[in-house]
DNA sequence: ATTAGCACTCATATCGAAGGAGTGCTAATA
DNA sequence: TATTAGCACTCCTTCGATATGAGTGCTAAT
């Protein structure tokens, strides 16, 4: 650990890495020495890459085998070797175009826009792509409205700032007159419009029940019914895409691994524990890097996985991630992911101003 | 074509499928010979399965090896020869129990029931399961409610009879008043509530808009965005589970195919096509099966896909299918379909009778 | 400090032989 | 005439032996 990597060291570890990124294959010195600029022999790259070894960044498959960067490796390569792509225009443009479209296409539908920021993910990157949708316990209420569907069923509906609706049935005890619902109304708009979820706190509640009279009972429940329809782990909505995307690479394809990997990405409750996680541990401008190891999720110890938080307007908040083999492109998921951040924060924008209901 | 199969012929033929859906191996003539019960020496067997060969309903993967059953001896079994199993109760029950969990659980939500059931197939069955959301066309209309969510946005809440709840934003060219809110609201219910989407015509629209005054255009933009909301080409849900278990069957997981056949699931559009064709061409009891060569999907031509069509109630329809390989077990998944089918139409059950609004 | 050279290791591919399952055919049998 | 025993034959699979080759580590020379 404390041994320090001169210069030509860190070359050589770059040049291994990238070299293993792009084939896959492990890497031997004479590949290095033709690979690099600097004019070195294979016998003298064999040298430092057997310090290398010793230090813990690459290892052998096996004897007499090149070199793979370890995950030491990747992790010292992640987070210093790794500098911004730059990116040929044409082609960039040409992925930006995509994702626009795709969000163009059916703006007026988080959901399908969210499957389709996955599929357009999965299908530019070459990995597993993985969305949650918003979740929204710092979105502010807009609106609410009851209906009374039938004598003793009330529709709820409840609309956010983002303009995500959700609605729920609920059943009441005894039927209700229309004006009874129309007072309701009139007290869950003025008293819980302009809020966020997380606001609202047993004080107001009670302040609102008071005043409720013989209808305190049912404005106990749709409070809970909001509250519900809300309740962000009940309501974690993911979406995946290219999972098949796995069989690209080899050294994750075997039977076992790759079933299981595929397994897991159908597996909704143990992705949303990672991304959640992730949401919460924000680091340097939301992404986030697990190689192998690292990760929380035992099925994914031999990929590696790349996390960002977008944020649509105030308060909500989704996650995004990738998925693929330790040797993904690094540079090229994070720079991706970076793009997708800024498409959907300009897809649904800031709130404007306005104040009226 | 022309040859009848004689009873013993059968017998053989479908001993050798019943062997071959076990084992997945190709079945020799000495296996048959202990098999069945007419005791018959292997020899007398070859003769019989030369024959069959010849006929076309096995085949040998190679000389010198078992036979196979082909698509038409499938097809012969699972016309005529499959019986209805006698089930083992304990575990039968077992099974129900399952569903009948999954359905309790969360039948508030249908997209999480959905999704939960087709969890519970693909794994009661081990193969891949996939599930429409219901199609709405002929569901009625319950109940509509319009509110003003911004002086220019209108909320159009849409309640069907199956209880199932659209909801869209739409836009207005100016503001709108609340007395005129109200009036749409009224005149929407008095004259859609308990009509099923396909019975809305023309004539009814016109006439409605007739005597909607100045709000004509506004109430086109309604009844527009109620078709929208519940067209079903648009709106075709559905849910996949169990892609994995495709590598169960070693026939099917070699890289290439598995692959692609697991691609194919997750291209809901395909797979749409599949399950809406079968719900339309409706034959016995709803349930149908395509061996190999038969199923519309390219990517599926060494599978056999099962599917079946289940109605919560008039008029609210979807499909449910099943795929795994040409050897699946086609007893226990008609049999599985056929209680699911039943699940389904017991959880949301037929319209009780009431008629007020 | 670098490099050339060489022996060594080990994964992988190739080949042939052995083994075995299963067939088709023929001749014997009931 | 239908069934069966027996046998030769086919062809897949397994196994071990061998060869190949990429890549290393080490030593000695530059």
């Amino acid at each position: 650990m404390s041994e320090e990597l001169d210069e030509r060291k860190l070359i050589i570890l770059k040049a291994v890495i990238q070299n293993y990124l792009e084939t896959g294959e492990p890497v031997g010195s004479r590949t290095i020495s033709k690979y690099t600029d600097l004019n070195l022999s294979s016998a003298t790259i064999r040298n430092e890459m057997a310090d290398l070894e010793e230090m813990g960044y690459i290892l052998q498959p096996h004897t007499s085998a090149g070199r793979i960067p370890s995950d030491k490796g990747y992790r010292l390569y992640v987070d210093n070797l790794m500098k911004e792509r730059e990116t040929q225009l044409e082609q960039k443009e040409q992925e930006v175009d995509d994702m626009k479209t795709f969000l163009v296409d059916k703006m007026d539908r988080l959901e399908g826009m969210l499957q389709n920021m996955a599929k357009s993910l999965a299908v530019n990157t070459n990995y597993a792509a993985m969305i949650t949708a918003p979740q929204y316990t710092r979105n502010k209420i807009k609106f609410i409205q009851l209906s009374a569907v039938e004598p003793t069923k009330l529709l709820c509906v409840v609309v956010t700032q983002s303009k995500l609706i959700k609605n729920k049935i609920l059943e009441i005890p005894e039927e209700i007159s229309n004006e009874d619902v129309l007072k309701l109304n009139v007290m869950l708009n003025t008293s819980l419009a302009g809020l966020a979820l997380e606001e609202i706190n047993l004080a107001m509640i009670s302040q609102m029940t008071g005043q409720a009279g013989s209808l305190n009972q049912i404005l106990r429940d749709v409070i809970d019914a909001v509250a519900e329809a809300f309740d962000s782990e009940e309501n974690l909505e993911i979406y995946t895409s290219g999972a098949t995307n796995i069989f690209k690479y080899p050294e994750l394809s075997d039977r076992e691994n790759a079933s299981k990997l595929i397994s897991t990405l159908e597996e909704k409750k143990v992705l949303a524990g990672l991304l959640t996680d992730s949401m919460n541990s924000e680091k340097n401008n939301g992404i986030q890097i697990y190689i192998g190891d690292e990760t929380p999720v035992q099925t994914m110890k031999d990929c590696s996985v790349v996390t960002a938080t977008y944020e649509l307007e105030d308060g909500v908040r989704g996650t995004i991630g990738i998925i693929g083999p330790k040797r993904m492109d690094y540079e090229k998921v994070v720079e991706t992911l970076n793009q997708v951040k800024q498409q959907l924060g300009s897809a649904y924008p800031k709130p404007d101003a306005e104040k009226k209901s």
